[in-house]
DNA sequence: AAGACGAAAGTGGTTGA
DNA sequence: TCAACAACTTTCGTCTT
């Protein structure tokens, strides 16, 4: 029932948030949209609050912005003397000039909109799309940017941000919604990677039997076992050096059998993003390592 | 008729000289 | 930069249910 916050990933097929440990789908994580601080006097209450919107990643200054207005108007609405108004022309122009004019501000500002619009494809979590704009503005910060593609970058961040929480997701499902291919964003990805020293969790069967058992409405219970083969494969050296999808293919497809919760192989390869053929070779690497026997009841 | 099987050739990425 | 290599894919004919 309760699941530890490190077993808990996101999936973003559905939308969902699931346990790992378990595989059941947490549907009513409650997220506290209150303050977090209290005031107990009304004195407390002023010097505690903040004034101003929260920092926001996803604006390209942090959304600390104060704009200035172009109407020729005071607060009130009178309009202003000739003085006030060159004043105010040149305020605009240093405002335009620092804020935007700046080749990274803008740079950021492209990027921040190309992160929008791909995380709202793909049914990211806001904090994935935060956690991608901060990695976007770090690569920025480091002048990674300078001379290369935007997107390439937008969809590395956002790659390695998904990969860092743990959402269970491929470099093709981000590579689809942009132009660059998947070479492309896969050495901004190893730059990123390198430049800003971010460590990642390996890739994990576990997390695509998650993934893959939803796609698949599979039982719970099957969805266990599978994750319980794919352990125990694991252990004895099946599916080293290779692609994490296949294992969790392979011990799905035992699984399935072995709880009579049938899918055809073509189901369970398109839901894990392998072949029929890979998804057999390694359900039989699986059988031979770990001694499974599907069919104990004939012959 | 649908699904499972596996051989053979092809593809894209990694490694090491 | 290139060739060798492993993992995986595509394709396709055959077998099983």
């Amino acid at each position: 029932m309760d699941c530890p916050p490190d077993k808990i990933i996101f999936d973003s097929e559905r939308g969902e948030y699931i346990c790992t440990e378990t595989g059941e789908v947490l549907e009513d994580r409650v997220v506290d949209q209150g303050a977090e601080w209290r005031a107990y006097t009304p004195e407390e209450k002023i010097t505690k609050s903040r004034v101003g919107a929260p920092l926001d990643p996803l604006m390209h200054d942090m959304g600390i912005s104060t704009i200035i207005d172009w109407k020729d108007n005071d607060a009130i609405g009178n309009s202003l003397d000739e003085n006030k108004r060159k004043k105010m022309m040149r305020l605009r122009k240093w405002q335009l000039r620092t804020n935007l004019e700046s080749s990274h501000d803008r740079n950021l500002f492209r990027a921040i909109n190309e992160i929008e619009r791909i995380s709202s494809l793909l049914n990211l979590p806001k904090v994935a799309k935060n956690e991608a704009a901060l990695i976007y503005r770090k690569a920025i910060e480091k002048d990674l940017t300078r001379g290369r593609s935007i997107d390439e970058f937008v969809a590395a961040s956002i790659y390695l941000a998904c990969r860092k929480m743990r959402l269970a997701i491929t470099l093709e499902e981000v590579a689809r919604y942009v132009k660059n291919n998947k070479k492309d964003i896969a050495r901004a990805y190893r730059l990123l990677l390198n430049v800003l020293k971010i460590k990642v969790p390996l890739n994990d069967s576990r997390d695509y039997i998650i993934k893959a058992g939803n796609i698949l409405n599979l039982k719970t219970e099957t969805v266990r076992k599978a994750i319980e083969i794919a352990e125990k494969a694991k252990k004895v050296g099946v599916g080293i050096g290779k692609d994490p999808g296949s294992l969790a293919a392979g011990a799905i497809y035992i699984a399935c059998v072995l709880n009579d919760d049938s899918r055809t192989q073509r189901d369970i390869a398109v839901a894990t993003g392998v072949t029929e053929v890979t998804l057999r070779s390694r359900y039989k690497e699986i059988m031979r390592a770990l001694k499974i026997n599907l069919t104990p009841s004939s012959s």
